[in-house]
DNA sequence: GATGAATGAGGCTTCATTCAT
DNA sequence: GATGAATGAAGCCTCATTCAT
């Protein structure tokens, strides 16, 4: 990749992350391209030059989203953990990640209702494989007798949405740091699967 | 209160109800007043004789949410019942509400970013007010020692967060049926307090 | 029809004379919606009360154009009069109809430049019923001995291309009116059928 | 002309001809700069080192098309032909050429909508260049005896109006080649001022 | 000479809102 | 009470044009 391949690539990545920032703050439709240039000090016009429209600017930054938690999730999976250990890891290091980039979006909103044909099937497809991480994470601490015997899909559900509802109410609550609070949901967490 | 009164009233919980359905299928941005008032076969104008504008309908929409989810769960919480059925049952109907009314967007979204000055200062007075009946449930089985000691506030936020996110998973889990499911659901959750 | 309706399909009327007008003098591309609103003391925003984008609003108006064109000539057609008489009327009605509209777009351009799909077919269809008219008179002529033998789809191309080249000239000309101009120029043309 | 010049002008030429063909399929607003490039594989900042700006270069193209069409009919009334050939060999080329360069735009286009002040001038000029001489050939047929007498300014926009029209349908009309066709078109455009 | 990047004006379109009837 | 019509602000997007490298 050449220099200005490379700075390009930069500049997109700038720009996602300004459109992540007011998207996650504003929402998507109350989220201008005028705002999201605006906050790195350009025009909407260059925006326009490295996305397509509103719509591919909202796709590649949720895919950037999904991409970096699936990555997350995948070294978690691959070090040599107890089952228990590397479930909790995945947990605190999810929560972390979502309060960082200040944005559930990516796994908290319905994507139908932002995503049509080709790019709702690719954000599902990236969902699910998270999803399924999540999933064989349960099923191995069942089968190897660690956690309780319980229905997978609703488990991972409710993981999921106890963890993405965090960016709803952390801000408010300053007494706890970041990581004390991800172990902490964690912990209660593990309960339903542990004893 | 008269006859027009009542009629009047009665009109405007159907509009309500019309916003109510539209905004949890499209979002509150993507929900325009046309489509409010189309699916009622009304026009548009006739909406603004009921509701001041657009901002007016969603508060008044999201407070009757809130108002009746508060009503369940104090109907609940004046019964004479073990505190484990209790908050079972509150969790029960509050999942049973969320997937009957197609919305969780009264008690899942962050209110700062659709509702600003009094109106907000209401919504967050009500969400406060049902957050605590959840409180008081937690620590009435705590004190009573039926419930594990734990963080009241972040237990409260993980059963929130893991009722709320149901909507956007439900439909596509045909397996059981809206009753099973809120059972399943409380059942796990009750596992972080009990044991 | 309901005198509401028949207000409206007035003021439809009047956006499309002012649409057609105004593409006439500057061609679509550079008419904006904002000229075409202005003419007549509107704002954009009521024109698209009526027209539901400018696409609609350029195929309704040519469809209207192409629509008169058409009922102008099956109105001669139907009448008893000698081949030559009729086919010269078709053309001296479809010059002053030209001119007095100021534009010859509907007939003159290329349809695939400006519409697709079924917009495209519905015209191509219009045209052609127009075309079928003077071929028919053609034949007709050429069976009945008063014109000469030719190729009709070439001479009714003829014909066509120098009476909508009109608008591009007459205003520069002001000698003759435009009834005495249609004439000439069709007497001119009927020599190519005759003798 | 140094070769560097040759070079560039080469290059001028190339452009305008990139330009001239994408005119003749979408028209000029509907070309983009990028359009004209992206053919020749340049980019958009090349294009703007050879000419001024978009008008420059929609008016160097025209005014190359038109002087290479009075160059055409120059060359023809230089030669020593009977009149009649004459006029049928300009309108055969003047045919042949709009076929071939896809665009009767030069010939066609009321040139007030696209060009002003100066450069209007120097288009019509030209225009009227060519006119003239097909005038003169008419003049001339008459003076001699072997054309009727007519109106020479109506016939004249008679022949311009048939033959710039031949564009218009000539792709979807594949029974005759091109030189055929020109042939017959003349032939019938003949019959107007003989006999 | 060429180009990647940036700009800004201008045009299309939507939609909450108003109001006369 | 209801509605057809009108409005205007705001947002999306395109594209001619410029310019530093």
């Amino acid at each position: 990749m050449s220099l200005r391949e490379k700075k390009a690539e930069k500049k997109k990545k700038e720009i996602i992350q300004s459109a992540l920032s007011i998207i996650a703050e504003k929402g998507y439709h109350a989220t201008t391209m005028e705002d999201v240039a605006a906050k790195l000090l350009m025009t909407k016009g260059s925006v326009y030059y490295y996305f397509k429209d509103k719509q591919d600017l909202l796709f590649k930054s949720q895919k950037m989203l999904l991409e970096q938690s699936i990555q997350n999730i995948e070294e978690i999976m691959s070090k040599e953990l107890p089952i228990i250990e590397k479930l909790q890891k995945v947990m605190v290091v999810h929560i972390e990640f979502l309060i960082t980039e200040r944005t559930g979006f990516a796994m908290g909103a319905r994507p139908d209702q932002f995503f049509a044909g080709d790019q709702l099937q690719e954000i599902i497809s990236l969902r699910q494989k998270y999803s399924h991480c999540i999933d064989k994470l349960i099923a191995q601490g069942i089968e190897s007798g660690y956690f309780n015997k319980v229905d997978t899909k609703i488990v991972r559900n409710i993981i999921l949405g106890a963890m993405n509802y965090v960016i709803e109410w952390y801000s408010s609550d300053g007494s706890k740091d970041k990581n004390e609070l991800a172990k902490s949901i964690s912990d209660y967490l593990l309960r339903i699967l542990i004893n």
